[in-house]
DNA sequence: CGTCGTGGTTAGTGGTCGTTAACTCGACAC
DNA sequence: GTGTCGAGTTAACGACCACTAACCACGACG
């Protein structure tokens, strides 16, 4: 029970502010002094936590991606427990990804954006975490409409991340009225783009879609 | 005719060369050396043709942005005249936008995520020019969809523009089989968010599109 | 034939930045 | 009390980098 109320512990803190500077700025552009000043501490204080700067990075890109893929499977491993439909297993792995998009903005951003700022190790291990989550959704997606082929199906993933990952770039107020309205919203495009993607697979240009 | 074969000149050719390293490792992340290294001048060469490393990367910038409206504006020009439907416009809309991201990669990237390395006066122009082609698509999209508020439509396209620029996440090769495949897959994709968006408004979880 | 603009070159400069070194200071163990 | 350790500090160093200076080649042109 003590471990319930966070208690931000210094590393937390400095992760934190420097997600939210590399997201603002760059990881090039922010400096370690930065950092440090968002925390209260200055500089090379930093040096006590972590072994540099692009070992923060690095930690951060591991955590979301492990993050991702831990919640993906989790979710996957409740569906099958429950013997739940593939749909509502593509539901739920929707809602989570939506639940991270608007809660970790700048850990999304940071995600497919400074990736290759990384030592080639630690890239590596992103990486590999990237693509299990990725494959995860695959074989969901491929369970409800099973008319796409495999590349098929991970364009329309792919395709779907850059949707859901879009939050960033609403207005930071949020245009949109409060965070559920925004969440129902996205749920609901993304399981428009997979419907799309599933029907008249083939040629089908925009025409049959237009006459609704 | 002289001026149909493009005729590369130096200019064009950095713009080409930087927008590639730009969109690889970043603007902070590349040097000048690099980059005239690779038009075969070295280093301050560059010099002659731009007034600085920011130069280049404003220019690209604004012209990405520019084009983009420019081109929608000519389509919806041409479908007001020929008296299309709006969703024959929203059509020819998502069209130009999938060539833009299929064929200039390079520029879709750093057009959303190296915005903030412009002077203040860049930026303002760059973001005005977005704006405006945002809100060309919302007029559209509203027309052809009438049951959505304003903040949603703009929900939407912000949501589908990050949909079609999901192509860079592809594999280099492409995953998918040719140009034309995924240009049509794409378009489907959007097609079907935005459908998806207007009908059940609402509440209306995902339930209803699950048991298709 | 001079001269002048264009598009290069190399060397240098000032500034920034990540990282290390050396030191301080308080908390706690014994 | 004394020693140790964790967590900071400031100062300095070395690398890098955008940009400038000074110089050069050469084609056009009168």
């Amino acid at each position: 029970m003590s471990t319930q109320a966070p208690a931000p512990t210094r590393r937390e803190q400095i992760l934190k502010e420097a997600a939210r500077l590399f997201a603002e700025r760059g990881f090039h552009g922010v400096g370690v002094d930065e950092i440090g000043a968002a925390v209260g501490i200055s500089g090379p204080g930093l040096y006590r936590h972590f072994a540099g700067k692009e070992a923060m990075l690095a930690e951060l890109l591991v955590g979301i991606s492990g993050r991702l893929l831990t919640g993906g499977k989790r979710r996957t491993a409740e569906a099958t427990e429950a013997g739940d439909a593939p749909a509502a297993l593509l539901d739920s792995l929707i809602e989570g990804h939506i639940d991270f998009a608007l809660d970790d903005r700048p850990l999304i951003i940071l995600h497919d954006r400074e990736l290759d700022r990384l030592r080639d190790t630690d890239r590596k291990l992103v990486r590999s975490l990237q693509r299990q989550y990725v494959e995860l959704w695959v074989e969901v997606v491929r369970q409800v409409y099973p008319g796409l082929t495999e590349a098929e199906a991970r364009a329309c993933v792919h395709a779907v991340f850059g949707l859901l990952n879009s939050t960033p770039h609403l207005g930071r107020p949020g245009a949109l009225p409060g965070r559920e309205a925004t969440a129902a919203l996205l749920h609901r495009l993304a399981l428009g783009a997979f419907g799309a993607a599933h029907d008249a697979d083939g040629r089908a240009h925009a025409s049959d879609a237009l006459d609704r």
